[in-house]
RNA sequence: GGCCAGGUAGCUCAGUUGGUAGAGCAGCGGACUGAAAAUCCGCGUGUCGGCGGUUCGAUUCCGUCCCUGGCCA
């Protein structure tokens, strides 16, 4: 934030959670006052109770980009999500037109059967998949099923579009992170999340996508009394160090190793050398 | 002080009719091409409370001590 305004540069947030309208205390959401000196793309543009995707964030990215950059601004791409980030510079393969009344009309046929089941299936469909989670697995069933041709072969026949050329700056404050999330999550209980989820529980389904960010479905067991508020912020705590911890192992080994700097927000020097990682990447930014 | 129930992995517990033990959670590592703050996969040596005794062999049986909880004084 500080360097964006210094440089007078726009953000362009990649973040899965984010992009959802009235989920803001629990996904750290840049508040008003940081959006109006710094302009942020990609925040709140989505209902929740939509099912977003990296497809179409990279595609809004790209406008975001054009546009930021038309203004004489560099964009910084900030996130949270790798996936989606990566989306934008090495993106994803060219999927063929899928006929939606097939498509949803299989998604009910699959969202019916255990993991196992996919498991089995995709095993058929497509072995290379059948070792990945049940979100991929459903994503290799359908691709094979819809277009005849498995997703893994889809993969290494279509060669990747060129993608953005970016720098990435990762910031990762080592051991003290984990107290850094305990004291965030009480931070954002004493700030008023319950209230928050409470509000948004009483208008949406429970289903809704945007329930899965970290915690949220917790508060929402806390704000139903099924249980305490130790108990919840407790739980919190540790499924935002999990995910943390699932992130570094995804920066670690996804992203392409070139271009990479990493940096420790506690060091004295890290205003300055991130400043300095700033200006040596100008134009083409990312972290 | 007496009686009862416990003391087993970081936590909650299971189990061994005597052949040195295993689940869940946590933790660690990994996967990830249109749901990714999601979805999955792999990894378990710990004086089985201490000390004695019986036994070829004790975490398991016996004695004793310590600790925790409950009840009674």
């Amino acid at each position: 934030m500080a360097l964006a305004e210094r440089f007078g540069a726009r953000i362009v947030s990649a973040d899965s959670r984010q992009i959802y309208r009235g989920f803001d205390i629990g996904t750290a959401k840049p508040t008003a006052g940081e959006r109006r000196s710094v302009p942020h793309y990609g925040v709140d543009i989505a209902s929740p109770t939509e099912r977003y995707s990296a497809a179409a964030w990279a595609g809004s990215a790209e406008r975001w980009l054009a546009e930021s950059t038309a203004a004489g601004a560099t964009p910084v791409v900030v996130g949270g999500t790798g996936f989606y980030v990566r989306a934008l510079t090495e993106p994803l393969f060219a999927e063929p037109e899928l006929d939606p009344v097939r498509r949803r009309a299989l998604a009910r046929v699959l969202d019916e059967l255990t993991t196992a089941e996919l498991r089995r299936w995709c095993e058929r469909l497509d072995p290379a998949r059948a070792r990945l989670g049940r979100t991929q697995l459903l994503r290799a069933i359908e691709v094979a099923l819809l277009t005849g041709i498995p997703i893994s072969t889809w993969h290494t026949h279509t060669p990747r579009a060129p993608g953005i050329a970016a720098r990435y700056l990762v910031v990762d404050p080592g051991g003290v992170l984990q107290e850094r999330i305990a004291d965030r999550v009480h931070a954002m209980f004493a700030a008023g999340w319950p209230d928050e989820v409470a509000a948004l529980a009483a208008q949406l389904p429970d289903e809704a996508p945007a329930w899965n960010a970290t915690g949220y479905s917790i508060v929402r067991e806390y704000v139903r009394g099924r249980l305490s508020r130790a108990a919840a912020i407790e739980r919190v705590t540790i499924h935002t160090r999990q995910y943390a911890k699932r992130q570094r192992t995804w920066f670690r080994h996804q992203l392409s190793g070139a271009g990479v700097t990493v940096l420790d927000p506690m060091a004295n020097d890290a205003m300055r050398r991130a400043a300095a990682w700033w200006t040596a990447s100008e134009h083409e930014a990312l972290r």
